[in-house]
DNA sequence: AATACGGGGAC
DNA sequence: GTCCCAGTATT
């Protein structure tokens, strides 16, 4: 669950779904939907896929009983080296050694190394030193102690040099080179996209939710009907969209603008410029969503901040 | 070897 | 705005 994301972040979360699935078993045998739904906020929505199918393979495959070795682990969908090491390790007290974001930056500054943590080359190398340095004799305090150092110690800013243990040994403090490591290539920029939701409003109290299924982002997440255009449009050039085309079923609907001002969702890689569009219509199609019920759908943050302003206080 | 994948918090 | 977060899967 914590993968790339905060303790207090996810805290809340984790004690959700151990309340919710108290055993494997229970996890395994709830729907993706459920799970989704537990999952909402959190972001990376790959990895509520990746527990549930774990959880359903680690129940009925291998009767319940959980992988005890780093090798077994790794098999685990959504389970790669660092989480292999750190249960094999903390768990079974297994010699494997754990390189998250803390280890690269601990390790990059004491060692002076320079290497970019998110290439091939680094991650080898990384792991390699760390694998080297590892107390085989109690891996599971040793893996545990460089990363509670690096959190709460030698941190990315204002790390505390002066009363460190190792500031008279750490090469980047000796030369200057702190606020240089680790060094990590660049990300590439954040491209803009243009969306506009059709928040349709029928007269029984029915929207439209639609599913995002297949690849990108929020997959398997619910929305609105959605128009995606290149750049920032107005009324009269939406209705000429033929995803508007399609998702409109009757004639003579009204539209209605509910954010002039554009709501602007940033994601790590992508700007979502977004307007929605309340459509009141008559007629409501078999496939609609009574408004009281959409917040039992799993939505993006996205979609869950809109809902707060729209719904009346009685559909939440 | 790159890139995609969320959301939030600190500065 | 920038960077980072108890990384992994896919291309």
């Amino acid at each position: 669950m914590l993968q790339q994301t905060r303790i207090e972040q996810g805290l809340p979360y984790y004690n959700k779904f151990i309340q919710a699935y108290p055993s494997v078993f229970d996890l395994a045998n709830a729907t993706p939907e459920e799970v989704l739904k537990l999952w909402q906020g959190l972001g990376y929505y790959s990895r509520a896929r990746n527990l549930h199918e774990t959880a359903k393979y680690v129940a009925f495959e291998l009767n319940g009983k959980f992988p005890g070795t780093y090798k077994g682990l790794l098999k685990l969908k959504g389970v790669g080296d660092y989480t292999a090491s750190a249960i094999a390790s903390i768990c079974y007290n297994e010699p494997v050694a754990v390189v998250d974001g803390n280890v690269y930056r601990v390790l990059s500054r004491i060692f002076g190394i320079d290497t970019p943590i998110n290439s091939a080359a680094g991650i080898k190398e990384f792991k390699l030193l760390a694998q080297e340095l590892l107390d085989k004799n109690d891996p599971a305090t040793f893996n545990q102690a460089i990363m509670e150092f690096g959190a709460l110690h030698c941190k990315p800013q204002k790390p505390k040099c002066e009363i460190c243990p190792f500031n008279d040994s750490c090469l980047a403090l000796k030369n200057d080179k702190i606020k240089e490591l680790p060094v990590k290539l660049k990300k590439n920029k954040v491209k803009k996209r243009y969306f506009n939701y059709l928040v349709f409003n029928h007269e029984n109290e029915t929207t439209i939710l639609e599913q995002r299924v297949g690849k990108g982002i929020w997959n398997g997440l619910y929305q609105f009907p959605l128009v995606e255009s290149e750049r920032l449009i107005d009324e009269k050039e939406l209705v000429t969209f033929e995803a508007f085309k399609n998702s409109i079923t009757g004639s003579g609907v009204e539209l209605e603008l509910f954010n002039e001002i554009p709501v602007i969702h940033k994601l790590s890689h992508q700007h979502l410029i977004t307007r929605f569009w309340v459509v009141n219509s008559g007629t409501a199609s078999e496939n609609s969503v009574k408004l009281k019920n959409v917040t039992d759908y799993p939505v993006p943050v996205l979609i869950e901040n809109f809902l707060n302003e729209y719904l009346p206080d009685g559909y939440k």
